[in-house]
RNA sequence: CGCGGGGUGGAGCAGUUCGGUAGCUCGUCGGGCUCAUAACCCGAAGGUCGAAGGUUCAAAUCCUUCCCCCGCAACCA
């Protein structure tokens, strides 16, 4: 039977260092939408990878010691290991150090050549000997090297390019033409104004800098950059240009392109280009996601607080941090990620909701029924309604699902989830339980229950790995009719007799009273960096370094205790227009009354932190030593806002 | 004037396309219930929708100006 083919993939991750839960939303919600599309009946084609080459890779692995394959070969062990713990569907797992890669690249690069798209030029741009690192001129921070602040030289090297520009009337009219290619559409209009119309130049694809690359098959001194090798994974990867190229015909072009919201430049013009310019089919979708951002800032490994899968899983279940990705944050938008989320998403939606609704529904077919799920022949008033409710359920997935809006299909379930609760309160089981002339409405009533959360089940299970096989246990499901896809939109599926029993609960209780739920619990302290400056410069900062410091007099509107904290006042101050609230551990020394009116010195431009649940914005002085401790003001009257310098 | 996103009850968000009772989740308070994981159900309080002007019978929504936050600026999902 011929079946409609679904072709998915995620970016190939650059392992020069462990994954963080960036990697894992991502790989999260393409599984998701695998597991989706598998249940929908489609033959799906999900692809994921590494993308190994660069001179980063080249110089960590010289300062580890090691070759960069045997660098690589470590990390990458780590990130398969990653996804086994997550249950990553993954159909095929692209390596660009593969040889089936390797090949076609080279393949694909002499094609590109014979035809006059590639050619070579001169390549002008700054080089940081130390980094042996090329910057353009945009990248430099004050003329100096972004990576070390060096002095950088201008050097001119002999280098492919391909020629971009020449597709660039083409990307634009087929961006217009498809709405569909580049999803949210916000990052449609951000392509075209942004780089699309001001004019697109020749991209170099080349590099004679490192080694650890594709060499050009016919310049050996050159090996091909990044574009040309990265991209072309997603098609390398079916065989395109091998011997077998028969998932390549099958499967391409892709369906979508999942990225982070940062790559969708890359995945929306070079890419397309280069397949312009190979004479194949675009990909239908580019998908750019949004970022899970912490304490309001990116998370990156330069900043040190990345998040470590690896540990969220350890100490909530995989489950239950599959769904907090793709619940809590708006795909495509970019999101809040916290350990306190994390633990309320845990607690209300999984443990009260969900968890509870199966450990209730369990109990009360093991009490009043022995364990055996009764007869549904005694329908009553809001029967209707719940099943109405649930039905409907599965097409509004569906449809949010189809658009990729995961957070939306699983709020839908959790709506469904909520009108479950509330049948039980409806219908009072356990007052019918007191009447045995009530029995023939009890079993219904817990017949409806259970074959509420059996439809719930099935439609969870794009989005929940463990979770529904435990359902099924408790409610004794073991045939596949009754957890198909198609089986959550029919009624009344579930046998009676079916042998229920409530076991451990799904999803326990996390005890926030044990927990450490601040945000930068996972967070390591960023390391120190390296000093590169002489210790005579490092004694004094410049003028420019004191500029940073945005200090500003304040006048204290409110102040007041914080519960639970003896040092901490919570302060409402007027920074000029601006109030705001300021978090000082000054409690021992002033109270808050005294402070009303004050004029105080405030560090405007610090990076907001949440002290007791509070969050401060800015930082007040005050002179201390030892026990001792005063505020700093100012000497006479100032407008609030006005500059401390 | 580099580009983009954002500023809505205590927190996190929806609503802004095509103006017309400001909605959801969490939290708080009150009530109900006791089958269940101190869970579940019902109700209530709480918002000058970043600021100021303008258009209009009517603005969170349209226009103008301004302020603040975040990100991007040739490979950090």
């Amino acid at each position: 039977m011929y079946k409609k083919t679904f072709y998915i993939t995620t970016p190939i991750y650059y392992p020069s260092d462990k994954l963080h839960i960036g990697h894992s939303y991502t790989t999260v919600a393409a599984d998701a939408m695998a597991r989706y599309k598998r249940l929908r009946g489609f033959d799906v084609m999900f692809l994921t990878g590494t993308d190994e080459h660069g001179q980063k890779i080249e110089r960590i692995a010289r300062e580890k010691g090691v070759s960069p394959i045997q660098y690589v070969d470590h990390i990458v062990a780590g990130i398969k290991e990653l996804w086994e713990v997550m249950d990553i569907s993954y159909d095929d797992f692209i390596r660009t150090t593969e040889k089936r890669h390797e090949e076609v690249v080279q393949k694909i690069f002499k094609k590109l050549y014979d035809q006059g798209d590639i050619y070579k030029s001169t390549y002008e741009g700054w080089y940081c000997t130390p980094c042996e690192a090329f910057w353009t001129e945009r990248q430099l921070v004050g003329g100096k090297c972004p990576d070390c602040s060096r002095d950088v030289e201008l050097v001119k090297e002999e280098s492919y390019f391909f020629r971009l520009s020449k597709y660039q009337d083409r990307l634009i009219k087929h961006i217009e033409e498809n709405p569909e290619f580049i999803q949210p559409v916000s990052r449609q209009n951000e392509m075209l104004n942004n780089f699309l119309k001001p004019g697109l130049e020749d991209l170099c694809v080349s590099r004679t800098t490192f080694k650890w690359g594709i060499p050009v098959s016919f310049d050996q001194e050159h090996v091909i950059y990044v574009w040309i090798d990265a991209l072309s994974n997603y098609i390398t990867a079916l065989g395109y240009l091998s011997s077998d190229d028969q998932r390549y015909k099958k499967y391409w072009p892709a369906d979508v392109h999942l990225v982070g919201k940062e790559i969708v430049r890359f995945h929306t013009i070079i890419w397309p280009a280069m397949l312009m310019a190979l004479g194949e089919e675009l990909p239908k979708q580019v998908f750019g996601h949004g970022w899970l951002v912490l304490d309001g800032g990116k998370m990156s490994k330069s900043k040190g607080n990345v998040v470590d899968p690896k540990v969220l899983i350890d100490k909530y279940g995989l489950d239950a941090i599959r769904y907090f990705l793709l619940r809590e944050v708006p795909f495509g938008a970019d999101g809040n990620f916290s350990n306190e989320a994390l633990i309320h998403r845990i607690n209300s939606d999984l443990a009260n909701d969900l968890g509870n609704l199966v450990s209730r529904t369990a109990a009360m077919i093991e009490k009043y029924f022995g364990g055996k799920l009764p007869q549904a022949d005694a329908t009553g008033d809001f029967d209707d309604d719940l099943k109405r409710t649930v039905l409907q359920t599965p097409q509004k997935v569906n449809e949010l699902m189809d658009r990729m809006q995961f957070n939306l299909a699983l709020t839908e379930i959790w709506k469904t989830i909520s009108r479950v609760n509330k049948y039980i309160d409806e219908t009072m089981p356990w007052v019918l339980g007191k009447d045995p002339t009530n029995r023939a409405r009890l079993g219904t009533v817990l017949y409806n229950l259970g074959e509420s959360i059996r439809i719930i089940s099935v439609l969870l299970r794009p989005f929940m790995t463990r979770t529904p096989e435990k359902i099924w246990g408790q409610l004794g499901i073991g045939e596949d009719s009754l957890t198909e896809w198609d089986s959550a939109s029919k009624w009344g599926l579930l046998p009676a007799g079916s042998k229920v029993r409530k076991e451990e609960s799904i999803f326990p209780r996390v005890d926030v009273k044990d927990e450490d739920i601040s945000n930068n619990a996972q967070a390591k302290q960023p390391e120190a960096k390296p000093v590169k400056d002489t210790d005579a410069e490092n004694k004094y900062i410049s003028i420019d370094d004191f500029a940073k410091i945005d200090l500003c007099v304040a006048k204290v509107l409110k102040a007041e205790k914080i519960e639970g904290a003896d040092k901490l006042l919570k302060l409402e101050v007027d920074a000029g227009g601006e109030t705001r609230t300021v978090v000082s551990g000054i409690a021992k020394h002033y109270s808050p009354e005294d402070l009303i009116g004050k004029q105080v010195i405030l560090v405007a431009n610090l990076k907001p932190v949440k002290l007791k649940g509070v969050e401060s914005r800015g930082m007040i002085l005050a002179a201390s030593k030892g026990e001792e401790l005063t505020l700093a003001t100012i000497y006479g009257d100032m407008e609030p806002g006005a500059k401390v310098k």
